[in-house]
This record gives C-alpha cells, sequence and structure tokens, in this order.
DNA sequence: ACGCTGACTGGGT
DNA sequence: CACCCAGCCAGCG
C-alpha cells in the first residue's frame, strides 16, 4: 500500500494513470485494491494526488472520496487536463504508465 | 463462515 | 462509445 502512494506520487502534474496500469505495474492480484490503497492513503495523509488516478475509460470515479464532489475535477483542471462529464478529456495521450519510471 | 459492496478490468455485443 | 457479464480481493455486518 505504501508502494501505491509511492507510484501515485510520481504522477507527473497534467498527466493522468489508471488502477489497472497500478495494479500491474506493483503485480497486485486486482486493481480495486489500488483504490482501497489510495482511499486509506488519503484519509491519512491529503498530499497524495490521487486525482491524477482515474479508472480505465479516463472516468473520475473517485471523486466522491475527496472533500467534496468537484475537488478531484478541479485539481486536474488545474494542472491543465480537460475534464468534460466527469471523464478526461484526450484520455489516451493523457495516459501516464508506471512503466516510465524504468525508463527514467 | 457467508454474502454484499466497491476509487476495477477485459472481452463480447 | 455504451452496456452487460464474469473474475477479482479486502472489509464489513
Amino acid at each position: 500500500m505504501e508502494d501505491v502512494r509511492a507510484v501515485t506520487r510520481h504522477i507527473p502534474p497534467g498527466r493522468v494513470t489508471t488502477y489497472g496500469a497500478i495494479a500491474e505495474f506493483l503485480t497486485l492480484g486486482s486493481a480495486r485494491m489500488v483504490g482501497w490503497a489510495l482511499f486509506q492513503g488519503v484519509s491519512l495523509t491529503d498530499d497524495l494526488p490521487a486525482h491524477r488516478v482515474v479508472n480505465r475509460r479516463g472516468e473520475l470515479s473517485g471523486r466522491n472520496h475527496f472533500s467534496t464532489p468537484t475537488t478531484m475535477q478541479e485539481r486536474l483542471e488545474a494542472e491543465g487536463v480537460v475534464v468534460r462529464n466527469d471523464r478526461v478529456e484526450d484520455f489516451a495521450t493523457r495516459f501516464w504508465s508506471p512503466n516510465e519510471l524504468l525508463n527514467l
């Protein structure tokens, strides 16, 4: 679960990744665990950029777990990410894979 | 122990 | 792109 937080903190501003990508990168059993870990992490710290983690379709499925249901979208747009109808526009190009970490 | 639920996903339609 | 379905696994009543 610390791993999930670590990876999440490495997501570049203006980019997003998916639960599944993180789950696969950390070889967790399922993507649900990532959401669970983030929920725990956010409750504890709050300095976690969890708003950069969305589901496979680029939807802000976790917005209801933030202080307000609009926090996630606002943080994303503050970084230049266009969100329309609870979905990240241009998701394919905005997507960032944790594997990029191995490439640096 | 059991069944439900959920920040999920891949595959098929 | 949207919907449905079957796996997925930890937490909770």
